[in-house]
DNA sequence: CATGAATGAGACTTCATTCAT
DNA sequence: GATGAATGAAGTCTCATTCAT
């Protein structure tokens, strides 16, 4: 039923689709929707619950958090960018969402600021270890996921290796003794 | 009455507003928007003709095409990240439209490519001026006017500098004798 | 319109008529009536305030302040009655509005109390005449007017002329040589 | 589960309170209720028989059939009222029902009449005493029953001896000087 | 230009009732 | 006895749009 949710919201919006629309593709009756959710709303935030990426994402930077960026972000971002691909619907659906009601707006915040939080803790845990130069962690979240996320949403192509290059030459440091990529160690040894 | 519909749009969203709640903020009689506009559709996309910042933000790059990116990008980037804070309801009606109409959703597309289009263009110029490293331009431009327009929508604080800062310490060439990336170095040797 | 959802609302009680059928009897649509009434409970409310007899009732009553209770009972308990019997629609509705929402009742409350008032007050300026007996008004506007509606809602028959005649002299017997009705008596005779 | 309904019914009304309020407030599930009563109308005419009190009253006036209105009357009626009180949740239940489906209007209209018939049969038993006055009981039991019911219902104080007494002995100032009624004393002239 | 009455379609939601378990 | 999933019909209300004035 959320699977359909999903669907129906991703390709008409949260406004744009009706709850007869979502039963149907369910195969159910509406009414039967208001058996298990208390109305359309509570639809759409269970839905992002339940479908929500953002514990996934936190997850993936806690188990590297000793690990190096130039090994860490490029991994990472490509696991998020292929949790975007994955869910191109649940994205659609997290813009869209913007102006429906309280609720549904909370909850998507919510989850947005965990992600950002997860990534900006991961980034100071680096400036600590003198691996990358201080800098506000939060504006470099927000670009690295801010970019992939528009990027998926409005069908404009990212490189996720181009974008990670972006940000991560801008951060390393460029002082000789830390190398800023272990790829280029090597091969420049 | 472009100005009622663009307080009344960003308020309740596009869906969520309708032709009596934009007309009455304007003061007139739904009828009469009905004298002027051909229907809710047409009075979005007139609007977001009337009031799209694209073009602005492509006389501001033109005019500066042959300055250096270092001091260009802070002040472009410092202006349009103006031009949003200014027009914060346009840019909520903007990641509103996204599931509207399909004449909605190609305007905006339109106006997207457009804004991608000049930042690309002008970074490329700057490729060729040989201040730029070569790379891949659009995911440059999307990283720096998403991370704008996400930030400022979803109200997360992101700072200007710091961002400029960090795409353009990863941009530009060190000074010649360490090459920025080293497979290209090698492969070029 | 109005006349419709009296008709209507009084047939079928207002829970137990839709807005579809106010709107089929008055030969308009649905949303017309939301056009001039905010909901099903405005209509309701409207309607009674613009067919509501309380005023009438205290008009009556104070036009005959002066007047001795033997002579203004009976005319304005008939002309009551008459009220009822020509609203016999209006007066379902007001036992039938009982568990309407909230704003319903107060109206309903109003009126019942404008009426009590109305009635309180006269027979309180005929004791203070001397015509009547110290007694608590309240109680007896109550009493004749209760007993009138629930008569005529219930389809109990109830005789006005009796009606007063029990307010006004009692049931006991004087005792026993003088008969209770002075009519009788002579007729008697 | 009659206790859950009277108190959902009376709260809500009949029309207002679903048949998932009645089984929630008895602690059962809706298809329990199917179980028992066949619908939601047979629950409630269950509930008008299980809780009537006209019963109660029919014995109270017969077994005082001997006995002086002036002794019986205030009696019944205290007890009439405190019936009254203590089912005020039952008698919101008898005003609202009245637009309901026919089969729980004609159980309603069954015990008014019971109640009805029993004081009128006693008031006829008190004027063949020659205790009373010859007059139409059917309306007197009205303006008993009447008063008290729409009172309690009503929210409007009713005070039981007053009714009695209005009742027993009417308004009209007994003693000689001045007149209690005009036509009396001309004709008595 | 301007009004606002009018409509028809459709939205969300509730609910009495049934029935397999 | 008891559950609760499931449904179909209906209800209240909204709204984009039209049109006579």
């Amino acid at each position: 039923m959320l699977d359909a949710a999903l669907d129906v919201f991703a390709e008409k919006g949260i406004d744009g689709a009706s709850v007869k629309d979502v039963a149907a593709a369910a195969g159910v009756t509406p009414g039967l929707l208001y058996h298990y959710f208390a109305g359309k709303e509570a639809l759409v935030t269970a839905l992002l619950r339940e479908r929500g990426f953002a514990r996934r994402l936190r997850e993936l930077l806690e188990q590297d958090r000793g690990r190096s960026a130039t090994e860490v972000l490029p991994r990472v971002m490509r696991e998020f960018d292929g949790l975007l691909a994955a869910n191109a619907k649940l994205l659609r659906l997290f813009f869209a969402a913007g102006h429906s009601h309280e609720n549904v707006r909370s909850v998507l915040a919510e989850f947005v600021a965990e992600g950002q939080a997860a990534m900006a803790d991961y980034l100071r845990s680096r400036v600590a270890e003198g691996e990358l130069r201080d800098h506000d962690a939060h504006t470099t979240a927000t670009a690295l996921f801010a970019s992939l996320a528009v990027g998926r949403s409005a069908g404009i192509p990212v490189d996720v290796a181009e974008l990670v290059g972006l940000v991560l030459h801008g951060l390393v440091r460029p002082d000789g003794d830390t190398p800023p990529e272990t790829e280029r160690e090597i091969t420049g040894a």
